[in-house]
Order: C-alpha cells, then sequence, then structure tokens
RNA sequence: GGUCGGUUGGCCGAGUGGCUAGGCAAGGCUCUGCAAAAGCUUGUACGGCGGUUCGAAUCCGCCACCGACCUCCA
C-alpha cells in the first residue's frame, strides 16, 4: 500500500475526506447501473466512465476492490402511467421484457467494451434478487418503518424521520418539500406524501410479477440497491457512487432503506458525477437530446461533425473533473483528439530516448512531474491536472530528444511505468498501435518511401511531393526529420 | 417558489489569499527543398457592484445571468 492518501468529495458530508476504508486493503464500491429498457447514452456512461477511473486506481494504490454496479431490470416505473419502464417498451417493440432486458443488457456491454471499461466483478440484476428484496422489506416492516396498503407495501418517511434524519444526502427539510410534490399513481395508498413504494401491486396484465406475502407484484425501484449493496458488500460499506440526479430520491432512499432494516448506514462515501450537457442542457432519455456512445465513434448524428474514436471522447471527458458539468461541442471535441496525439507523441518520444548518462536535473523533473500527475490523481481523481501534468511532461521530453538529451536506464524505466501507468491502467487509455501493421502494409510501404527517397535524393520534388499528396489522399503521412523519412496511418 | 452548484482569455477547462495551470486556436522565429512533426517565443482572463485584507479571480454581502434537483433520469 502506498502511503499517499487518497481525498474524495463526499456528498454526505459536503466535504474533501481522506478515504479510509473499513477493512483494508478491501474496498466495497457500489455503482448504479443503468435501467436496461432502451440504450446507454453517453451521458449515462460519462458516470460509469468516472467511476471506472476510481475503479481503477483504487487498485493501482494497491487495494482489493469489490466492485458492484447493477442492472436494474424491474421496478423502475414511468411517472406518467405506472408502468414499468421495461414493460412498456417490450409491449412497443412487441416482445417479451426480458427481450428487452437481455437487448439492451448486451448493448451496454459491447459499449463498455468499445470504452474500454473494466467489468464490475458482480453485475447484480433487481430480478435476480427478488428473494433478498422481499426480505429486506419484511425487515423494514418488522421494524416499523413500512406498512402495507392495498397489496402494496410502502416506507413510512413520517415515522422514520422522527427517529432518523431523512434528506441528509441532498439536503431536502422535509416540510419544504410538501408543496412541490407530483401526483404519483397509487398516490392514495400512501399515508404521508413523501412515503414511497417498496413493493407495488402488480395488475393483471403485468408479465414481470412474484408473489409475495403481501401479493402478487413488483419490487420498488430503490430497494434493488439496498438489497443487493447489502447482500454482496455488507451492512456498512465503503464507496456508493452515481450521477447526481439521483442523489434525490433514490440515494436518500437507499439510506433510509438500509437504516430502517437495522442494516446499518449503507456507504460511508458517496460521490456524485455531474452530468453530461448539450448547449448547457442535460443530456437525457426524456428530453430526447441523447447521443449515443457508438454515434460518438461513427459520427452519425445531427450535431457531431464526425466521429471520434472512443479513447479520444474518454481524453476529453478527463478534461474536465467528474463534478463539474461537462458541455458536449465538435470544437472541444477535436482539441481533446489533437492534444491526445500529442501524448501518445510524448510517450513515444520517452520509449525512443536514448539511454546513457543523462543528466540529473533532466530526471528529477521528469520523475517529480509524472509524480505530481498521480497526487492529483489523489486529490479527488483530478484527471483535468493530472493531465496537464502529463502535457508538461511531454514538453520536458519533446525538448530533451531536440536536443538529443539521453536518460539514464534506471530513470528512463521509471518514467515509463508511472507514465505508463496512469494513461493505460488508472486512465484506462490505449493509444493507437502504429507498430501493428500487417506485414504485407509494410513492405508496400517500405518500397513506396525508397522510391521516394530516391526522388529527394536526385532533388525530383514533383514525384517526391506527388506520392506524399497522393498518399495523403488515403490517410498515409509521409514526414521527413533529420533521421530520415518515416510514414504513419492516421 | 425552495435547495444546491456555476459565471475564468478566441474556444475548452483547472486552480490557489501573493508565485506561468494545461490543451486547442492565433502571431513571430528556428529546423526543413517544400510540408508535417518538433523546439523557442508573444497576446488577450477571472459576470457586475460593494466589503474584509498590505494584497482578492480566490473570503464575505448584494445584484444579474445560467444550470441541476425538488419522488422519471447516470
Amino acid at each position: 500500500m502506498k502511503a499517499d492518501t487518497l481525498w474524495l468529495q463526499n456528498t454526505l458530508s459536503g466535504k474533501k475526506e481522506a478515504f479510509e476504508p473499513i477493512n483494508p486493503p478491501f474496498v466495497g464500491l457500489y455503482v448504479c447501473g443503468p435501467t436496461v429498457y432502451n440504450e446507454v447514452h453517453m451521458g449515462n456512461l460519462r458516470t460509469f466512465i468516472s467511476f471506472d477511473v476510481l475503479n481503477r486506481y483504487l487498485r493501482y494504490l494497491g487495494y482489493k476492490v469489490r466492485y458492484v454496479r447493477n442492472i436494474t431490470d424491474v421496478g423502475h416505473l414511468t411517472d406518467d402511467s405506472g408502468e414499468d419502464r421495461v414493460e412498456k417498451r417490450a409491449r412497443l417493440e412487441k416482445i417479451e421484457p426480458m427481450e428487452i432486458v437481455q437487448k439492451y443488457s448486451r448493448g451496454f456491454h459491447r459499449v463498455s467494451d468499445v470504452f474500454g471499461l473494466l467489468d464490475p466483478d458482480v453485475e447484480p440484476t433487481a430480478t435476480g434478487h427478488i428473494v433478498e428484496q422481499i426480505s429486506m422489506i419484511q425487515s423494514i416492516i418488522d421494524k416499523g418503518f413500512a406498512y402495507e396498503a392495498n397489496g402494496s407495501v410502502y416506507f413510512d418517511v413520517d415515522r422514520y424521520a422522527k427517529e432518523f434524519e431523512y434528506g441528509q444526502l441532498s439536503g431536502r427539510v422535509l416540510e419544504e418539500l410538501d408543496q412541490q410534490t407530483r401526483n404519483l399513481d397509487g398516490g392514495e395508498d400512501k399515508r404521508f406524501f413523501a412515503d414511497f413504494a417498496l413493493w407495488k401491486k402488480a395488475s393483471e396484465d403485468t408479465i414481470m410479477k412474484w408473489p409475495s406475502p403481501w401479493g402478487v407484484g413488483v419490487p420498488g425501484w430503490h430497494l434493488e440497491c439496498s438489497a443487493m449493496s447489502t447482500k454482496y458488500l455488507g451492512k456498512t460499506f465503503d464507496i456508493h457512487g452515481g450521477g447526481m440526479d439521483l442523489k434525490f430520491p433514490h440515494h436518500e432512499c437507499e439510506i433510509a432503506q438500509c437504516q430502517a432494516a437495522g442494516e446499518g448506514s449503507s456507504a460511508r462515501y458517496w460521490m456524485h458525477t455531474n452530468m453530461l450537457t448539450i448547449n448547457g442542457t442535460k443530456m437525457s432519455k426524456s428530453l430526447n437530446n441523447s447521443i449515443l456512445p457508438m454515434e460518438f465513434v461513427s459520427g452519425e448524428h445531427k450535431l457531431l461533425e464526425r466521429g471520434y474514436p472512443p479513447m479520444v471522447v474518454k481524453f476529453f471527458m478527463y478534461q474536465t473533473h467528474y463534478s463539474s458539468p461537462l458541455d458536449f461541442s465538435n470544437e472541444a471535441l477535436q482539441a481533446a483528439e489533437k492534444g491526445f496525439v500529442r501524448l501518445q507523441k510524448g510517450m513515444e518520444s520517452l520509449e525512443n530516448m536514448p539511454e546513457g548518462k543523462g543528466s540529473k536535473e533532466d530526471a528529477s523533473v521528469l520523475l517529480g512531474v509524472l509524480n505530481d500527475a498521480l497526487n492529483h490523481l489523489s486529490d479527488d481523481l483530478n484527471t483535468p491536472r493530472c493531465i496537464a501534468s502529463l502535457f508538461e511532461v511531454t514538453n520536458s521530453i519533446q525538448r530533451m530528444q531536440h536536443h538529443s538529451t539521453s536518460l539514464d536506464s534506471d530513470t528512463k524505466s521509471q518514467c515509463l511505468a508511472i507514465f505508463k501507468g496512469i494513461v493505460h491502467d488508472i486512465l484506462g487509455l490505449e493509444f493507437s498501435d502504429s507498430s501493428a501493421q500487417n506485414d504485407s502494409l509494410d513492405k508496400v510501404m517500405g518500397a513506396l518511401l525508397g522510391i521516394r527517397n530516391k526522388a529527394r535524393t536526385e532533388k525530383n520534388w514533383a514525384v517526391a511531393d506527388a506520392l506524399r499528396d497522393g498518399l495523403s489522399s488515403v490517410g498515409v503521412t509521409f514526414s521527413d526529420n533529420k533521421e530520415g523519412s518515416s510514414w504513419e496511418i492516421k
């Protein structure tokens, strides 16, 4: 375990706190995953990318992480009709609800792979944990914090608020919430406006439903996370994360459920990621302003001028802190793409740097700034500052290369280890591998390069330039420098 | 209406009571047959008005504008 402390912004306290696991070196991390009633959009993915960095960094620091990210496949109701989201979608597509679940779960996993996210260690589903949810509801009823009404079970917020603090996470004051509540389906069974469903009675024509002590029905949305986080991480665990739009009511209700069931206080650190916006407005499925992750890659969306590699999209996101809103724009993406290429060239220059005596000054500058880059990650995952430091290192490396400076082999390998550790292991970025071209292409290009070099030595600029321009139009760049000419595919 | 957060240079975006953030773009120069790459170099900032302070983009107050949440959402 490395000595440096990781600081995390804890929504529960509103403060940046030193991270101390309950049972080091083990860390329990729970993140609210997607509801698989349609495709995840780029805003959803931003959250998972942010927590991917947390997961990776914790592991880099030597922690043994159990990363749990659920899939909501039942219980998430629409607000207008009170119908289950998955079931509604199934009705519209005229297929089974579980087909919907499978289809969009697979899609989510494919996107996750394309963007290079580490898989969670456990990916539990709500439908797979009906028993656990029923048992938790029973505990809450037994403790007197829930009541049955007309085949449904509701959480008794009024009663709960007398013993515990309701609204701690979101800063809500119950009395002030009273006035502006929306009128939801099933509201007539509630005793108190703020009560929420733990179990919802199912109508006759519902396909997804389960028997319970209170009749046939479905679990409430907030419940699954409480039941599953408790099952896999324990009554009190280390970190619970999600998008900040889940702060209230979802996470507030989770905390209440865990407390009421006598399961402890749920997580010690709550982390919330900010939204991806388009023209300053939140990207949201309900606002129909979503861009899908694969549309970013293909460029097939009216707001996108062209496609961007997944790694560039991630890099673009890392240049904003996870807690700040991130506004999408083509210009910013293109700037990020150029920066990303520059970073790649910096790392390549470091790899190719000749080993020799080297100077102590160079060594301490490189190692110092690379350690700064790491330390910035310990400051609540400050990826923008981390990347700024990587650019500083890149500048130093290029300057050294420009002056044909060498580096002693120990320093070089240390620098490469940290540089690659940050870029590959923590940020999960992979550079396009120019050396992985196939052999025959290599030979063809080598031959063309030979022809061009012959023309150049004969000062036959017309032929040399015609070759360069012609290949440039199919995406191959020739460049000439002191050591000779080279080519690369863009 | 309530709660919380934000407003930084041409664009994106960090940040701390005093010391160049960084990237992209733009201008100049070096290298180069030309170009690219690379290096060197140069501008333009902290929404408005007050206050605290030796000193405020940073702390406080008021105002303006923007956003999120207020039982659908990552």
